[in-house]
DNA sequence: CAGGATCCTTGCCGATACTG
DNA sequence: CAGTATCGGCAAGGATCCTG
């Protein structure tokens, strides 16, 4: 008999992306926020970084904004944050096991956007060019 | 030299993630849209829907959201909108080869949030009741 | 060094009303 | 049916200043 932890305490179901309120697809946005993608990738199968370097290697990166997605992180158990209470302070973030498992997951997404990024640039012209004409009342 | 990063926007370089204003990182958030994820995934691998079907599908969305969702997705290349000039109106949409391209990243994206949402779920609930203990010093 | 606190702008997104 | 147009709340996210 399944004597596993229960699934959503009010929600009692498979989960599932489709359907609104389910954790799943909470869960799912872990994957898709911008930061996220690129601290989980930064982080890598076994590094263990500084906030610094992290904050040195995702160029653009506010302070505030690279603090606030490892805590998210931190907090959906995806990555461990290591504290030397030292002076100056030293803290290094490493993944969990949990988010080890999507590091596979990550590298693709981050392969498929540096792959196709052209292409879809070129899509994007493309659509604004015709969306451009067609604003045009009588020609063509 | 050249260890600066200011070959970013306008200079040629290999689309990298890491890299602030390269068009990969901008084409990684198509893979990262709560609702992008789900319209792909809706559409399979072949599906042909008509809007009302997709809204019934992804449950939740509004009317706004889906129908700016597709156009982003058909600015980007990624899905086929084909309209039946008929009353009343019927649109059908599909996925390109680009969006296609897409689909096995965006189901293993799916299965890693159904899979660990409780696992996630868990540790939330964990972190937070550790921050909920630690913020207790004045008052009991 | 690694943040916390604050202010402020942007735009995401829902709600609603209307159209061909 | 499949949209478009508009208003508005509110949260994401950037910039700046401050601290142990």
């Amino acid at each position: 008999m399944d004597t596993t932890l229960e699934h959503c305490a009010s929600t009692p179901h498979e989960p599932n992306v489709f359907l609104d309120g389910c954790f799943a697809r909470e869960a799912m946005t872990r994957l898709g926020g911008k930061w996220t993608v690129l601290v989980i990738k930064a982080l890598g199968p076994q590094e263990r970084m500084r906030f610094g370097e992290l904050r040195r290697k995702l160029d653009g990166i506010t302070q505030k904004m690279l603090t606030q997605t490892l805590r998210d992180l931190e907090r959906d158990g995806m990555v461990n944050r290591l504290v030397y209470p030292t002076m100056p302070p030293r803290v290094e973030y490493s993944l969990t096991k949990l988010g080890l498992s999507t590091v596979d997951l990550i590298e693709a997404i981050c392969d498929w956007a540096e792959q196709h990024s052209e292409e879809v640039r070129l899509a994007r012209i493309a659509f604004d060019e015709r969306a451009t004409r067609d604003v045009q009342p009588i020609s063509g």
